[in-house]
DNA sequence: CGATAAATTGAACTCTATCAATAGGTGTGG
DNA sequence: CCACACCTATTGATAGAGTTCAATTTATCG
């Protein structure tokens, strides 16, 4: 079973023959380079992208050139799932890594939706992503530096953890430190502080793309991590 | 016609025959005092609540007591589609006036969702929420205090204007100064001083509840604002 | 091995928070 | 009608967090 099977199911709506006929709509599926872009905001596409292998990442450019993070993807996450009911992307997606992109014509989509119970498990992907987004709105309006790495952090490594991503006390996350910059809102220069500062209290650890953490528990607690918004049914703890 | 069968309409999904349909399951409206909470993070109610008339507010408190604000309800907004699906509440909602909140269950919800359309149009509800969102987090993530109060404001404008809220250059926005902090990531002390600011270039006037924008032109100009991401069908200009 | 990107550090500066005190406004009860 | 309490708004002063500029070191990759 691929990632995109295992994620679905996990939201417990569908049943394993309907996700196999969610999966036979991924048969186009193409490599993307490191750096490229999926999808550019403005873009009004004619298919649905998935992450089958590699890492991605949503992201908006301001008027001024600043550029702020929106998601990290993973294998089995949808692209742009909006655009199939609301036609125009209004942000862009870029690769993190080598990726392996399913293409669903939006047609096959749409027909695939008939089916309510296919319907409401896409339906809760985009639900689960706005909780999350909310997360993050909470993450940059209201906490310092350290505490919303450590967040991103806690996050990033739970959802790893689901998809098999984080076996022991680490995980990739492929990007350069101004990218978490421009993910937590505060300056390259800063985050580098900010790890070290968090290194030094043996919190977290950032070094060549690679999250370590020696106690996710104490972690937890630093940056009062809760992962309920992340609607998880949780078979084991983190 | 109301405002939700109004802005249901406006997606271009439904007839109005099936946007009656889901006004006819808005028959248990109850009034909510000003202050009080519609519904609670945790809660997992066998409702799904609308906002009716009035104004409401979601947010989210940290562990540490500090709140975030992540979306201003007006008229013919959805409190909590996503418990109809979710299950439980990951943030809560507040009012900010007297408020009416029609009560629909999660059933009859449920049951509307068997057709296709208006599953679709209330699915874009929430797309067009998540897309306000991530907004909402590149606006507090990469502009100064001045620029997110007066970004908010022409996005609330915009808003207003589509359910008929903003007739002249202001609009009604009941809400004490440090709301506005707890919505933009700032202190209250800073929220005063920003908006004093505003007010001596004349781009924009908060003063009891009221906001006044004397040229919406320069305001959207200097906050950078762009209004794809609210996915309006626009008939005329702001 | 050289070229290029990423990470790191220092120093000066800016923005924003916090603390504290004052002023304005509103509603209630005497 | 005034006085009081309470909430909100405003202002000053000071401290702190984060940014920017600039230079240096360390990776990375063809």
């Amino acid at each position: 079973m691929n990632a995109f099977e295992r994620k679905l199911l996990s939201f417990g709506a569908i049943t394993p023959q309907e996700a196999a006929v969610l999966t036979k709509a991924l048969r186009d599926v193409r490599t993307v380079a490191p750096g490229a872009d999926v999808i550019r905001e403005g873009d009004k596409p004619n298919d649905v992208n998935v992450v089958m292998s590699g890492f991605a990442f949503r992201y908006k450019d301001t008027l001024s050139g600043r550029r702020q993070i929106f998601a990290y993807l993973l294998p089995g996450d949808f692209c742009d799932l909006n655009v199939a009911l609301l036609g125009h992307m209004d942000h862009s997606i870029g690769t993190l890594s080598p990726c392996e992109i399913a293409h669903i014509p939006r047609a096959t989509i749409l027909d695939l939706l008939q089916h309510p119970r296919i319907a409401h498990t896409l339906w809760m992907c985009n639900l689960v992503d706005a909780a999350t987004l909310r997360e993050w709105v909470l993450n940059v309006g209201q906490r310092h530096a350290e505490h919303r790495i450590a967040h991103l952090f806690c996050e990033t490594y739970t959802r790893m953890k689901v998809v098999g991503l984080a076996p022991a006390k680490e995980f990739r996350l492929p990007i350069p430190q101004s990218a978490l910059a421009n993910t937590v809102g505060i300056s390259d220069v800063h985050v580098n502080r900010s790890l070290r500062t968090l290194r030094e209290k043996g919190l977290a650890k950032f070094h060549g793309g690679l999250v370590t953490i020696p106690d996710i528990r104490s972690l937890i607690d630093y940056a009062e991590f809760e992962p309920g918004y992340l609607h998880l049914r949780l078979r084991d703890q983190p």
